[in-house]
DNA sequence: AGCAATTAGATTGCGCCCAACTTAGTTGTG
DNA sequence: CACAACTAAGTTGGGCGCAATCTAATTGCT
């Protein structure tokens, strides 16, 4: 009996987790915005440059594997970044198919530039390590279960 | 000594944080609309009927303020809704630079018909009552953070 | 070998999000 | 009262996210 939960509390509820949600990711995207705005880069191409620092080269399919990303976004995004100079494109020469991103030395120098970003937002999140390992874990544990969910 | 993160683990929390938040937040707008399929709305514009469902009647700065939304996305977005059938919008007579949003009874009658997404949401969430809460209220603070850190 | 199924990437179209600007109405101050 | 400052919506433009579609290359099956 206590643990019914009227339809009008549970719409209640679900509009704060998942506007909460939302509103954290477009407030998080918005510290990003200020801090790379000196970089000249949007977050998802943060992202994307975070991801090409780590491996130095990769196919545009793990990128999109990796940030869970399809060619319909990476592909405009990665031609941004290239007109930008940071990256270029080349063809596999295993599988013409493929498409191999690297870095120019420009966007590995924006490495340097953006050594700082990580410790800013993670002041400006103003979470303990705690509620940052909690919040990271519950996170990862909603988003498998969604995806699950989903098909 | 042992609270020294190295840069490099501090770029990699960084990215699997605020990637964690973007990926919940997009399997949580992806699970959102299959679910709303259904009702022939978007995620943003179910956020929008429900703050109408719960207030009957909001301008339309009203309903910005309370979705974290600019007349940039509300605009378009209300107009989608007002062609669709779901509301109505007039000028208010007391401040003629105001525009009050109304519901139509069809779209009081899609209230119905959207009774039961959240507890959809919440099963597909997969998250126990004490995790939702705890996510939430991590959500909320880090939000807040956020906003104070951005200015 | 030959052909269907699959895969990688690109393109198109729509909706959202935000910044910057415009227009119209309101408020405040001298 | 007049006029500057402010406020509410709307519009425009750029970038992201995703579904649907297309082309080209590869793989698998017989």
């Amino acid at each position: 009996m206590t643990t019914e939960i009227r339809a009008d509390d549970l719409l209640r509820l679900d509009r704060q987790l998942c506007f909460s949600l939302h509103a954290a990711s477009r407030a998080f995207t918005g510290v990003y915005r200020t801090v790379l705005a000196d970089l000249g880069l949007t977050y998802p191409q943060y992202l994307v440059m975070l991801t090409l620092w780590e491996h130095d080269e990769l196919p545009v399919k793990e990128i999109g594997d990796l940030l869970r990303l399809d060619s319909g976004t990476l592909s405009p995004l990665l031609k941004r970044l290239e007109t930008a100079g940071h990256v270029h494109r080349r063809r596999s020469e295993e599988d013409e198919r493929s498409v191999v991103v690297t870095l120019t030395p420009e966007g590995e120098a924006l490495r340097a530039r953006a050594a700082d970003v990580p410790r800013r937002m993670a002041e400006a999140s103003g979470l303990t390590r705690d509620e940052f390992q909690t919040l990271r874990a519950l996170l990862a544990t909603v988003t498998t279960n969604l995806d699950r969910a989903n098909l």
